[in-house]
DNA sequence: GAGAGCGTAACGGTTACGTCA
DNA sequence: AATGACGTAACCGTTACGCTC
């Protein structure tokens, strides 16, 4: 689908994408601004891209859930990732919001306790580490670390230790598993017994986990609660679902992102849409506007009677009305002026533009 | 059985923020 | 108070595995 779309005098387009997210850096990329949309598409998913300005419009005019399209575009301002988010009902102020914002003080304000375990762990892993002098074998499956680092990558340095105590976990995990008879990292262990493939590389692999029903359900349920976890709702999950923490880390971040694909999908919907509805007002306005000069000119008589257009605007919420319902205003109030040579009713004002 | 398509677990890179020296 | 180092967590894009058809 391809949607023209026109700023001033620099028209732009894009298409819209099967995939939200590509629709959407499509949309940055050869437009350069966001589509704040709003409306009873767009639910309680939430979108870092998707903002809206005009709140403090939306407060003061008429109910903020009249199915009224709106199309804020905003000037492409890229907030910092990492920066809290713009709480939903800010920026879709209709919408209720379920439980997205992290907790207070969840993930960041204990950051340190979450460090402490982690030296813990990692102590654990350099110890282990040290004493089998596996560290090597031990990276990360798809890690193309070696076990020659080079000092000055920290990123890499710290992915490593990571990736240790992920292994650390891991290797708990699989004593307390093989303990009850289970398959090592993999909470199911059906078919592969936790056993990595060595690959010809000599790093472990690990077979890809699959999360039983069960643990897909809690997992859910703690989303629906809080779409974050700080460092001791993590390790507690994980205990529970005999996990290890990383684990249900990633998981919770790909419930995110596709939680963010879902909304940006919705969006994108809710976008073809307007865009509909409007091509379709567009089209109407200008076939009126065609009869309308058509009319001019064969009875200029009517100049001074007709107004210029029919776009009105509402007294109560100062939109231009552009409905069908104010056409018809509109059109009474033409005929009106017809027959009486009075403008229209004060129910509708006309702007001539 | 092979292969395409899809869902998703997992990873690498980046960035922001908090803490500490 | 300002600053740099460091650790942590979140996010994004991507990869690759497991499953279904």
């Amino acid at each position: 689908m391809e949607l023209a779309l026109s700023l001033g005098d620099t028209p732009k387009s894009f298409s819209f994408l099967d995939k939200g997210s590509a629709a959407i850096n499509r949309v940055k990329n050869d437009v350069g601004f966001c589509m704040g949309i709003g409306g009873p598409l767009a639910k309680d998913f939430e979108s870092d891209q998707i903002r809206s300005l005009g709140d403090e419009r939306e407060n003061t005019r008429g109910s903020s859930d009249e199915p009224v399209v709106q199309l804020d575009l905003l000037p492409l301002c890229p907030v910092p990732r990492n920066q809290p988010a713009v709480p939903l009902e800010l920026r879709l102020p209709w919408l209720l919001t379920r439980n997205l914002s992290s907790e207070p003080g969840s993930s960041k304000a204990q950051g340190r306790g979450a460090e402490v375990l982690n030296r813990v762990s990692l102590a654990a892993a350099d110890k282990r580490s040290e004493d089998g002098g596996a560290s090597a074998s031990l990276s990360s499956p798809s890690s193309t670390i070696s076990s020659f680092q080079n000092p000055l990558d920290l990123s890499v340095d710290r992915r490593r230790k990571r990736d240790l105590e992920t292994i650390s976990i891991c290797t708990n995990n699989e004593r307390d598993t093989e303990r009850r008879g289970g398959g090592g990292c993999s909470s199911r262990g059906r078919d592969h017994e936790g056993e990595g493939e060595e690959k010809e590389n000599g790093f472990m692999t690990q077979k890809k986990l699959r999360l039983s029903k069960e643990q897909s359900a809690i997992l859910e349920d703690r989303f629906r609660e809080h779409n974050t976890l700080n460092p001791k709702q993590k390790l507690d999950l994980a205990k529970q679902l005999n996990l290890r923490s990383r684990q249900v880390e990633v998981w919770f971040q790909n419930r995110r992102a596709r939680t963010k694909l879902k909304q940006t999908e919705v969006d994108c919907e809710y976008l073809k849409r307007c865009y509909e509805t409007l091509t379709e007002e567009n089209r109407r306005l200008q076939k009126e506007v065609h009869e309308l000069k058509v009319l001019n000119t064969s009875q200029p008589f009517y100049n001074k009677l007709l107004p210029a257009t029919t776009l009105t605007m509402c007294f109560s919420c100062e939109r231009v009305a552009t409905t069908a319902a104010a056409a018809a205003a509109a059109t009474a109030a033409i005929n009106t002026a017809r027959t009486t040579r009075h403008t229209a009713a004060n129910a509708a004002t006309t702007t001539t533009y």
